[in-house]
RNA sequence: GGGAGCAUAGCUCAGUUGGUUUAGAGCAUCUGCCUUACAAGCAGAGGGUCCGCGGUUCGAACCCGUGUGCUCCCA
């Protein structure tokens, strides 16, 4: 069969997956294997992928692969999270186009369009997956709005709120303007503004003085600072602090606010900082989280001088139903026509916007349901500091714990249509029953007010914030809740292995950790891997607006999906950002061809076998068993350090190891000293083993690129399995001893060449080589393999040969002969460099055994140690020497 | 303002209880090669004040303190 000239993966990939599929082995049922589960943190149905889900999916895909191919059931589930806001944004634009308006056509209509949208978008991700390789169970896809799934989120919902830990309160939230809902505090972005800074002087009066323009005493005023003066129409109060000295007079007195002339109490309260601004604080509870809480601490007016949408209500007395960024221009000419303004500065500040829409969040008072965390989040704290769920990289502990310890109660409601809507019902006078059904609430709304009727209660009009469904994500998956105890439940969880980004450990691994151990009395997931946020180059966020991510479908099509694994992975250590360059995929697509091309050279020997039986008797070339033990040795070795590394979440550096073992030392290394000479027969034994070792090279790399693993493990020879459910063995022995021989004979062709090249000795013109050793055996069963490598004509242990270059490795000495001219100051100077760096090397070991501190403190074996690298050296320093006396 | 993290080659990063580390890898750079699998390649080379300062120790890239710079999270 002709192999092309370089690896093509469309075709391949395509293939295998369709293959994999077919044959069913992503899909897991109980049995009595051990257990190995990840849930994929379910992307948002609004999503395509990019860069953060390519890295985060191949990783779980690497850990799942490995997992399967090393005797577990693995199961991986997928699944999408209905993303409330932002998919209740795309329905809304959708129907905007369409000249639909939401409020037109009432909340079922909207639903249908809802899930029209999604049938339609909301699989687009789980389809690109595919193109990546990854080895999804989709018979298990789930929906964060399933059926099971929906009723489940509303009975977690309604057994909080009778355990007492969720409750309805008026509360400062942060108030998304456009789309009228209120924002956790996560989902707003704060931003740094050019503002203005407006001073304002608001004129004093005393207690039960009214103002009165006829007095002759001349007018006090107190002027404060702020970058919100439309607020000042709610404002009711005015603090300072207790300890300054210019307002101490001021304690008790009043102010007027400008243009409503409404009289507030100047208080005191060191929370002011004196510092900032004139030392002065307008208090408006109503529109600031800080104000609030010195209203609720002094008793003071709540004035709500907006409307939900942003625009003035009239509590504020003036330009009603204008919005609040209109009334800040107008009311600042009038402010300063009647007198108010003291001065205007340019001023810097951080303001807050909303993640979805980018508005100017509200700080708003508003009736909302919330979970009182502090019930709830006790075991998930304890569970991860005490290592019973393991965070890779640890450095994340120290910040769960102080988010867990500082924890606040969380905003669970969100006005909109599409999500879980609040299992709440009010009755006409105002009083409310939470319940999973209406005729339930109604039953319990009864018991208070016998005259009700059953048409006359209304359900909460709002829908849970989506993170409120995504916690149970690990166990509903499995009907955890909705068919509690059942067999796959049982099974599958706890899962393995969480892999997310850390933006959301609070958002989500924290609370799947609290409802894991709250209605499962077990934790949702051993271990969570936190990848970094992928970059680009100049290390920016990948973002739209900045329209640095690339396609990743396009990339896949450029350099293949194995590629883009490989290069996403080679650049991703755990928990750091990457900065995502395409030379990674450059490098992938190169290691691809590399391993292409190996196959390409293997599978030409295949027609030289039968010669070479028959003349194995005569063949002058000797059976090459170093290369063979020597490369055994090596991929045990490699082996087993994967097999550490991975199980320490390292999974970048385990690659590395993979792709030094393929390239370095099979390609460059093995394949060199096992392949034949020109047209000479193949040693059947050396290409029974080279076949068997290139085929466990795919399948410790499988895991990393599943595609190009498979197709070239079936090139190789007729296979019984596919490689994708291939049983792993474990390491086997490895010999140090051909090891270390192995490094010597690259050390030693290494050098070697660089003499030749250092002494411009053409690659085509074969030089004599002298060796002189005492261990003239080991040289002799190797060099074959090093005459092939340094092109020696003829290799022999005689050294009285003149006219050579002289090359020290170690304790041996290498005499070049050729015909050559030789260049003998370039070489002097090549051995006074290394013979000072020797020197100075053994001057530093004989400092410190000549320190007799460091003799009797330190360890035997470390003193050993230094003896062994000082009598090395010497033997370097003098073999050097005598190179240079032979010069 | 509160908290966390980072700083090692031109770039991205390893360096696992301090001792084969006068420090490794990949990419990039330079030199020589179209050598019978691979120029998407082969062979080789150069490149470091381990951020500064101080301390602990027989011994520090590593531990402690401090300064500087950068990043992220929270308010």
């Amino acid at each position: 069969m002709e192999l092309s000239k370089n690896y093509i993966p469309g075709d391949i990939e395509a293939r295998w997956y369709q293959h994999w599929l077919s044959k069913g082995y992503f899909n897991s049922t109980p049995d009595e294997r051990e257990s190995f589960t990840v849930v994929i943190p379910p992307p948002n149905v609004t999503g395509v992928l990019h860069m953060g889900h390519c890295l985060n999916n191949t990783i779980q895909d690497i850990l799942v692969r490995r997992a399967r191919m090393q005797g577990k059931n693995a199961c991986w589930v997928p699944g999408t999270d209905h993303a409330s806001i932002a998919t209740e944004a795309k329905v809304v634009a959708m129907l905007r186009e369409r000249g639909i308006a939401k409020s037109a056509i009432g909340r079922d209509e909207f639903l249908q369009y809802a899930w029209e949208w999604k049938e339609k978008y909301g699989g687009i991700i789980l389809q690109q997956l595919k193109k990546m390789g990854c080895s999804l169970d989709w018979n298990r896809t789930s929906f964060t709005m399933d059926e099971d799934y929906y009723r489940s989120v509303i009975n977690v919902f309604v057994d909080l709120h009778k355990k007492g830990w969720i409750y309805r309160g008026k509360r400062m939230i942060n108030w998304d303007v456009k789309a009228k809902t209120a924002l956790s505090d996560e989902e707003v972005i704060y931003k740094e503004v050019q503002s203005k800074l407006y001073y304002i002087r608001y004129e004093i009066v005393d207690s039960l003085e009214l103002t009165d323009d006829s007095s002759n005493k001349e007018k006090e005023y107190i002027a404060i600072a702020t970058v919100r003066p439309e607020t000042i129409l709610g404002d009711t109060a005015i603090c300072v602090n207790p300890n300054d000295e210019r307002y101490q007079h001021l304690h008790g007195k009043y102010a007027i606010v400008p243009l409503i002339g409404r009289r507030i109490p100047i208080i005191a309260d060191d929370y002011v900082t004196t510092e900032f601004g004139t030392g002065a604080l307008k208090v408006t509870p109503a529109h600031d989280m800080n104000d609030y809480q010195l209203g609720q601490k002094y008793n003071l007016e709540v004035i709500d001088t907006m409307n939900d949408d942003g625009t003035l209500s009239e509590a504020a007395q003036l330009y009603i139903g204008e919005d609040r960024f209109e009334v800040r221009k107008k009311i600042v000419p009038e402010l300063e026509a009647k007198g108010h303004i003291v001065k205007i500065e340019d001023y810097t500040n951080q303001i807050g916007f909303s993640e979805r829409t980018d508005a100017v969040v509200e700080p708003r008072l508003s009736l909302q349901w919330w979970v009182d965390m502090k019930k709830i989040s006790e075991p998930a704290l304890k569970a991860v500091m005490e290592g019973e769920i393991e965070f890779h990289p640890a450095k994340f502990k120290n910040l769960y714990r102080h988010w867990m310890e500082n924890i606040k109660d969380w905003c669970i409601s969100r006005q909109l249509w599409w999500g879980h809507r609040i299992p709440a019902w009010y009755a006409p006078d105002g009083t409310y029953a939470v319940a999973a059904t209406k005729e339930e609430a109604f039953q319990k709304l009864t018991t208070h007010n016998s005259q009700l009727t059953i048409d006359e209660i209304r359900q909460d009009d709002d829908c849970l914030d989506t993170w409120f469904s995504s916690w149970l994500w690990p166990f509903e998956v499995f009907k955890g809740l909705s068919n509690p105890g059942n067999a796959e439940v049982k099974y599958y969880y706890p899962t393995n292995t969480l892999v997310t980004a850390p933006e959301i450990i609070f958002f989500w691994v924290a609370r799947m950790i609290m409802a894991g151990e709250e209605y499962m009395k077990e934790i949702p997931f051993k271990h969570v891997y936190f990848t970094g946020i992928v970059r680009d180059k100049q290390g920016r966020k990948m973002s739209k607006s900045l329209g640095n991510s690339p396609d990743l479908l396009a990339l896949i099509d450029q350099y293949g999906a194995d590629a883009v694994r490989f290069g996403i992975m080679i650049s991703s250590p755990a928990g750091n950002d990457i900065l995502f360059d395409e030379a990674a995929l450059e490098q992938g697509r190169n290691f691809n061809n590399k391993l292409w091309n190996a196959l390409k050279l293997i599978k030409s020997w295949e027609t030289r076998i039968e010669k070479s039986s028959q003349l194995a008797a005569h063949s002058s070339q000797p059976s090459p068993t170093f290369a063979t033990d020597w490369f055994e040795s090596r991929l045990q070795q490699a082996k087993a350090e994967v097999e550490t590394l991975m199980q320490q979440f390292r999974l970048s550096e385990a690659l590395k190891v993979l792709y030094s073992l393929i390239w370095d030392d099979f390609c460059s290394w093995y394949l060199e000293w096992a392949k034949p000479g020109f047209e000479q027969p193949v040693d059947p034994v050396v290409y029974e083993k080279t076949l068997t070792y290139f085929e466990e090279m795919m399948q410790l790399l499988h895991p990393y690129m599943p595609f190009i693993t498979e197709e070239i493990y079936h090139l190789l020879r007729d296979q019984p399995v596919d490689l994708c459910v291939k049983q792993q063995t474990v390491a086997g022995q490895v010999n140090k001893g051909i090891l270390d021989a192995g490094e010597l004979l690259k050390q030693v062709i290494s050098a070697l060449r660089d003499a030749r090249n250092k002494n411009q000795i053409k690659p085509k013109d074969p030089i004599k080589l002298h060796i002189e050793t005492n261990q003239q055996k080991q040289y002799e069963s190797i060099s074959s393999i090093l005459a092939k490598q340094i092109n020696a004509a003829s290799i022999d242990f005689e050294t009285t040969v003149s006219n050579t270059i002289v090359v020290a490795v170690e304790k041996d000495k290498f005499f070049i002969e050729t015909e050559r001219q030789l260049d003998t100051t370039a070489l002097k100077s090549e051995l006074l460099k290394d013979l000072e760096y020797q020197k100075n090397f053994r001057d530093s070991v004989m400092k410190k055994l000549s320190n007799e501190r460091f003799v009797q403190n330190a360890k035997p074996e470390v003193v050993a140690l230094e003896q062994k690298k000082l009598a090395d050296a010497e033997a370097r320093i003098q073999n050097i020497e005598e190179s240079l006396k032979n010069l």
